[in-house]
RNA sequence: GGCCUCGUAGUUCAAUGGAUAGAAUAGAAGUUUCCUAAACUUUAGAUGCAGGUUCGAUUCCUGCCGAGGCUACCA
């Protein structure tokens, strides 16, 4: 519909003013409410090529429009802006080539061009010393969405993430185990193994600021206390050991990572999301550091009078930085660099390398894609920060070791509970099991709570607050899904009824409503949405464009008398417009990771 | 100090340089005779401040004020 409207205003720049504006370069935008019509076009930039007022342009071309091209049936100019109605049946043309029967793969507006281009995303990569929390969720939502709408924009998608299991922050935790933990494990205590081992990281620091504390007051400067405290040391100690493989540490690191690996897999599961590689930093980190190696004796980097490698990046204005400590230990720099090559290797075909990460890390991934286009990678280019604003809490920022954090679990079953709440509050739950009960409440509140975090611009930093954030009424993720729930009944009914809606006779139907032109238009959208949102990397532009939708949908329902109608044709014509928008709600709601109930 | 984000109704979010700045929520008033009121309708309410570019600025530029992030031999 779109490409017609702009190859009619291409020809009659041609007709009118023999002015070559290709249809490609037309921009249409959509009319605002008070106005009538469905696409504007500017005029004010073309009155130089007209040589008419803005106003006189407009209903030049309008006119040309209205006689020569039959999707326009009217026009209206106020001051530069040409409004263009849409002949009705254009529309219901429109709606025929668009929807066909329950098949929504077969429609054209939905059928998916296969690139050959394969990129790879990696979302979540937690450490593993604690559970996940609200952060991780944003970011594993973000993620995956984006996966899913690359996926199903053509793309050949890889989920990878990498497991930060080894470093001085998993260390901490099993020292702490060590000395406070008296043998304890997720069995003997029936506490899930990512929370048991995050308890030792919280008792670790406890410890830690104790032995300041005491260091302080023997007179000690807090700084040099701060590095000099004994059970710091001792988890440095652990650190080096470790990257010796010393067989105790070795293997009691191995265990407590079992443990929140167990933990972890739990919780994504819950979260509906998953991933196709992992990488382990305890395998990348050596890639990385000899790469670091070999960038050194090429003289791509170089080393300190006390042992450590640098790179040097103040050509590029972002200052030194290591990658090697004087003691051959690895920094995170390090492994990240291998990270990277493994995957390039893993994939050599891929177009793009997306890491999704907070917008706190933007510094690391400017040096890091720096310092991969140092050693020579063409590939570098390739890579893109998928950057996203903190998630803050009404107090502010949340703090790990000042138990400030919303955990993921906990949240997840509290967005449960409180769909359960409002479900039999309402009553809604006559007929179902115990088990779709359940279900229903976990995809209610999973969705209410992507829908939050989704609908958003990534960019954007964005407050939760856990008591009042998550409505189940308004924007919210429920409202497209009781929109979606409310079609199926009537589909169900029409199923019953034994209704067709393969053979309408689109030609019988002659007038439209307000609310149906709006929602054919609106399906419409869904292809260039699903671009923009794949270009700009934003679930936000499907959330809201969903969104739009179902309100739409939800006022055409309170409007139009959908069974009783005289005209089976017209009736049926409801049915399936209904059906469509359906099944776009679906399809927008998997894009976002949401799934869609068929009764609530 | 330097670099990077961001300041929109009471609150949480929208707005490729375009019309009278949209929603949701909280507030006020309504709607239940096909289909699910987790819905629909009406109403009131906002661009931090000061300049500049433009026919036109929430959007671009400059300054100021305010919030956050980064600037680790943490990850």
């Amino acid at each position: 519909m779109e490409s017609q409207i702009k190859e009619g205003i291409s020809a009659a720049f041609q007709a009118l003013y023999t002015h070559d504006l290709a249809a490609d370069d037309v921009a249409l935008q959509p009319t605002r409410k008070d106005f009538e019509g469905t696409y504007t076009f500017l005029t004010f930039p073309f009155a130089r090529v007209s040589k008419k007022g803005p106003e006189d342009t407009g209903n030049e071309l309008g006119e040309y429009l209205k006689q020569n091209l039959a999707a326009v049936a009217d026009y209206n100019t106020v001051k530069g802006f040409l409004n263009l109605v849409l002949s009705e049946n254009s529309q219901v043309d429109q709606f025929a080539a668009m929807f066909n029967g329950t098949d929504i793969a077969s429609s054209p507006v939905f059928k998916v061009e296969r690139k050959n281009k394969t990129v790879v995303v990696e979302y979540s990569s937690p450490n593993t010393n604690k559970p996940l929390h609200l952060g991780h969720l944003r970011n594993n939502f973000l993620g995956n969405s984006v996966a899913r709408i690359l996926e199903a924009s053509g793309h050949k998608v890889v989920k990878v993430q990498i497991i930060n299991d080894r470093g001085i922050h998993i260390c901490k935790s099993m020292l702490a185990w060590q000395r406070f933990g008296n043998g304890e494990t997720p069995e003997s205590t029936g506490i899930k193994g990512d929370h048991l081992v995050g308890k030792y990281y919280v008792a670790f620091d406890k410890a830690y600021k104790k032995e300041i504390a005491e260091l302080v007051a023997e007179g000690m400067s807090s700084e040099l206390a701060e590095k000099e405290a004994p059970i710091l040391k001792a988890a440095q100690e652990m650190l080096k050991k470790w990257e010796a493989k010393d067989p105790e540490v070795y293997s009691l690191w191995e265990t407590m990572n079992s443990w929140v690996y167990a933990g972890f897999e739990t919780t994504y599961k819950r979260m509906g999301v998953d991933f196709d590689k992992l990488y382990y930093e305890s395998n990348t980190y050596l890639i990385g550091r000899d790469r670091v190696m070999e960038g050194l004796e090429k003289g791509v980097f170089f080393k300190k009078e006390d042992g450590s490698v640098w790179v040097d990046l103040t050509d590029e204005k972002l200052d030194q930085k290591l990658l090697l400590r004087k003691d051959g230990t690895s920094v995170y720099m390090t492994q990240d660099i291998g990270t990277a090559i493994m995957r390039y290797e893993d994939y050599p075909e891929l177009s793009q390398l997306i890491y999704t990460v907070g917008n706190e890390q933007e510094h690391h991934f400017r040096v890091l894609f720096a310092i991969l286009k140092k050693l020579g990678y063409s590939w570098a280019e390739a890579c893109y920060h998928l950057s996203y604003g903190m998630v803050d809490l009404p107090e502010g920022k949340m703090k790990s070791r000042e138990g400030t954090v919303v955990d993921a679990d906990d949240l997840m079953r509290e967005m449960a509970a409180t769909a359960k709440d409002r479900t039999m509050e309402l009553g809604k739950i006559d007929g179902f099991t115990e088990e779709q009960a359940e279900k229903l409440y976990s995809v209610l509140g999973l969705g209410a709570l992507k829908y939050f975090l989704l609908k958003v611009d990534p960019l954007r930093r964005m407050l939760f607050n856990p008591h009042e954030s998550i409505e189940f009424q308004g924007n919210t993720g429920p409202f497209v899904q009781y929109t979606y729930a409310r079609i199926r009944s009537i589909v169900r009914k029409a199923d019953q009824l034994n209704i067709d809606l393969v053979t309408i006779q689109y030609e019988q139907i002659e007038t439209l409503h307000e609310t149906e032109k709006d929602l054919i238009h609106g399906i419409g959208l869904y292809s260039e949405k699903l671009h923009l949102a794949a270009e700009k990397s934003s679930p936000a532009v499907i959330a809201q464009y969903v969104y739009d939708l179902a309100k739409g949908y939800n006022r055409f329902y309170a409007e139009v008398k959908i069974f009783d109608e005289g005209d089976t044709e017209k009736r049926n014509f409801h049915i399936a417009l209904s059906a469509l928008t359906a099944q776009t709600i679906k399809l927008c709601m998997g894009l976002l990771g949401i799934d869609v109930p068929e009764r609530m």
